[in-house]
DNA sequence: AAATCGTGGTT
DNA sequence: TAACCAAGATT
């Protein structure tokens, strides 16, 4: 016999629920800015930019990224550098390569219209599940469900579902607990809501359940056990990385940087040569080892460390050694190493780790 | 299914 | 402070 995890699906008041939900999201929601219009780009936009990142952290990005590129059409044709450069700081950069590159698509074979089909929409680069049904439903007003961790949370809580949500195949359990009791008036703020409640009042500790506007229709709460709810397994720890970095100056006083490759981890941004390192050697001879083999350039550098940076990702975690140096800027043609002014820096997109080691390499030699 | 892919804030 | 968390997608 198989557990059923909607089992309290049915004695949802499903008119109810959704008025108390809609109405409570009509009154309290929070005033931002991908909410002054329904425009499907910035949408789009608004809800990349939101996959695993904070609301507040997002705001000023999507301000400035509109500023910028207000257009779908303006994005389309913009360069990947100035794209990138755009994103500086935001994090899983492959989601604002893959935005541009589906928004070529667009550009391109739809007219720059966002199409407004489950099936087209999702064949997009980087609209998954979540974001299609998201855009679906906040821009074209389609009763599509639009299942993240808030809404996973909520209904976790609402109808009792001890399912582990870091399963993947969890999330289809919540759409289906998402078709069935979605407003069909009102898709859009129907989903909002969801995950507005799941950001204000729902939250994964301490809920404010005496607030809550559907607590009524919440199983867990009338069992005590919302602190329980939702299950989520663990992911394991990150492993750590031991890396050394050259700072490298040329004669004329212009700095070295490298640009990473296409694919991968912080794709196409711009870094300081850099290479993982064995501990039990210099970090500054395996550095300069490196520089000549991987990049023919004959490179020298100072004895001492400059500073220690670390750097934590998800699933790695970088110890950076900083090495600084100096080389013949004629050494650099044909190689994959560039040297530019200080004030050329700017342009480039670099990840927080090496924005790191640049500041702390400035204050030392100032 | 489990890894990969960033960063900053909170507990 | 280490662990956890935040409007996930891709491989």
């Amino acid at each position: 016999m198989k557990e059923q995890p909607l089992k309290y699906l049915e004695t949802i008041e499903r008119e109810d629920f959704q008025k108390d939900l809609i109405s409570w999201f009509s009154r309290e929601q929070r005033n931002l800015p991908w909410r002054r219009d329904r425009d499907p780009y910035k949408v789009w936009v608004s809800e990349i930019m939101l996959q695993q990142t904070r609301v507040d952290t997002v705001i000023p990005y999507f301000n400035r990224f509109l500023e910028k590129f207000p257009t779908l059409d303006a994005l389309a044709l913009a360069e990947e550098d100035e794209v990138l450069k755009a994103w500086e700081g935001l994090g899983y950069y492959s989601r604002v390569r893959n935005l541009q590159s589906a928004v070529k698509e667009v550009h391109e074979q739809y007219g720059g219209i966002v199409p407004d089909t489950p099936k087209e929409i999702s064949s997009l680069k980087g609209v998954g599940p979540y974001t299609a049904g998201a855009i679906l439903s906040i821009a074209y007003g389609k009763p599509e469900p639009a299942v993240d961790g808030n809404v996973m949370r909520v209904f976790s809580r609402i109808l009792s579902i001890w399912l582990d949500i870091a399963k993947p195949s969890s999330r289809k359990v919540f759409e289906e607990a998402v078709r069935a009791l979605i407003s069909k008036e009102n898709p859009s703020y129907f989903n909002q809501a969801l995950m507005e409640l799941g950001a204000l009042i729902c939250t994964p500790t301490s809920p404010s359940c005496l607030l809550c506007p559907v607590r009524e229709h919440c199983r867990a709460f009338d069992e005590g056990v919302q602190e329980e709810l939702p299950v989520k397994s663990k992911k394991k720890a990150a492993r750590k990385l031991n890396m050394a970095a050259a700072v490298i100056f040329t004669e004329d006083d212009r700095v070295v940087i490298h640009k990473r490759p296409g694919t991968g981890l912080l794709a196409n941004l711009w870094e300081f040569p850099n290479f993982e390192v064995s501990t039990s050697r210099s970090g500054r001879k395996q550095l300069e080892e490196r520089l000549e083999a991987d990049y023919k350039v004959d490179a020298s550098l100072k004895a001492g460390v400059i500073t220690k940076i670390q750097h934590v990702f998800s699933h790695i975690i970088w110890d950076i050694e900083v090495y600084a140096g100096s080389v013949e800027s004629s050494a650099l043609n044909e190689t994959e190493l560039i040297a530019v002014t200080e004030q050329e820096l700017e342009k480039y997109a670099f990840p927080v780790s090496h924005q790191k080691i640049w500041k702390e390499t400035k204050l030392i030699k100032n």
